[in-house]
DNA sequence: ACAACCTGTTTAGCATCATGGACGAAATGA
DNA sequence: TCATTTCGTCCATGATGCTAAACAGGTTGT
C-alpha cells in the first residue's frame, strides 16, 4: 500500500554503488538520514528526499516511476483485451491485469455515431492513437479535425477532449496513453 | 531550481476543483497543511503528500512528472507518421516532431520473414501493442509466441526481446512504450 | 594481535512538520 | 442588514524529521 520510499533509495543507492555515508556526502545530509530512510523508520520530507537525490542525480519524478520489486511478467494474447467500454463505445485493455503499468494500451471501437459522451474528456497525461478502420472525428481544444485509416493523432490529454464516429462505418482505433488512465 | 511543490500542488488541487479544506477532508489531514504546503512555508513528508495525492487521487510519480506551464500542443494526421525503420522492417513514429514526448507509438511493418534483428532488444521502460494484420513471432525472456490479428502483448522491455514474422504475408502492428524509446 | 578504516545502526537533542482551533475576508441567503 | 457559510491564513502545541556523535561488526594490512 504504502510506497516504501525505503526500498526504493536503498536499490537506487546500490544500483549507483555508493555507501550510505557517500550518498550522504555528495547529497549533503548525514548518514544517519539515509540509514533512517532505507529503514522506513521516517517519512522524509520532500526537500530532503530532493537533496538525497541531488546526490544520484536522480529525479523525484524518476525516484518514484521505479520499479524496484522488477517482477518480469509478459501479457500474451486474446485474453489479455479486457473488456471495459460500454455498448457504443467498446474499450478493450491490453495488459489489463498488469499491476503497475506505465502505460495503458486500448482498442477502441466506436459504433456509428457514438461518441465519448456530452461532456470532453481532460485528465494527466499524454495520449496518441493510430485508425485502423472507419472515421473518426477528434476534438482537442476546440478544433476539430476527421482522420481517417493509416492516419494518427497525439495530443496532451488535460486538454480537454472528445472523439466521435462521423463515418458509416464501426470505427476502430489503437490508442496509447501515459501515466494509465485505466 | 527547487520543485515548487505548492505550486503543484495548488495547480492539482484547482485542476479537480477542489477547496483546501475539501482536499484535506478526503486526505485525511487538516486545512492548515493544505495551505501551509501551497505556501512552500513547509516542505511536507513524502508520507504526508502521498495522504494529500491519495485524495484527489494521483500518484506521487504523477505529481512530480506533471509539467505545470503545460504547452499546449495537438499532433494530427499522416503527416505526423515519421519513417524511422529500414526495409523489411518500417517504423512510423507518431508526433515525431513534439519534444519531450512521454509516449513512442509505432506503426510497425514486417515484410515476411523480416526480424528485429539477431540480438534480442532491451531497454528502459515497458511496451506492449496489438497486431493488425498478419502472424508475428514475438520472443521474450527465452520464451516465443505467435500472435495473429487482434491479439496483444505487453512486457517490461528490459527483458530482451525480438519479433520475426513468421507468416506469408506482411505484419502490421500498433506499439505503445513509456519512457520514448525514439 | 592490533590499528586503521570501512560498513550500517542507534540515540539525545534540536529543528521542522502537522494538528486543532481561532481569525478576518468574501460570498450566499433570508 | 444581519446571520450563515466558505474561503484561505495564522498560531500554539504536540509529533516527527534530521543532525551529530557514538556504537558494533566486518575487512585490510602491518
Amino acid at each position: 500500500m504504502s510506497i516504501d520510499v525505503g526500498a526504493r533509495l536503498r536499490s537506487v543507492r546500490l544500483i549507483y554503488g555508493l555507501s550510505q555515508r557517500e550518498l550522504a556526502r555528495r547529497a549533503g545530509v548525514t548518514n544517519g538520514l539515509i540509514s533512517l530512510i532505507e529503514q522506513n523508520r521516517v517519512s522524509p520530507s520532500v526537500g530532503s528526499l530532493k537533496k538525497v537525490l541531488d546526490g544520484v542525480p536522480m529525479s523525484l519524478a524518476e525516484f518514484f516511476t521505479i520499479n524496484v520489486e522488477e517482477t518480469p511478467q509478459i501479457f500474451y494474447g486474446d485474453d489479455e483485451l479486457v473488456e471495459i467500454g460500454s455498448d457504443d463505445v467498446s474499450l478493450r485493455l491490453v495488459a489489463a491485469r498488469r499491476p503497475a503499468r506505465q502505460l495503458t494500451i486500448l482498442r477502441e471501437r466506436y459504433a456509428p455515431g457514438a461518441a465519448t459522451g456530452d461532456d470532453a474528456l481532460a485528465h494527466r497525461g499524454e495520449e496518441g492513437g493510430v485508425v485502423i478502420r472507419g472515421r473518426i472525428e477528434l476534438t482537442v481544444g476546440g478544433t476539430s479535425r476527421v482522420l481517417g485509416p493509416g492516419e494518427a493523432y497525439y495530443f496532451s490529454s488535460s486538454i480537454p477532449h472528445r472523439f466521435r464516429n462521423v463515418g458509416r462505418e464501426p470505427c476502430e482505433i489503437i490508442s496509447a496513453s501515459a501515466p494509465p488512465t485505466f
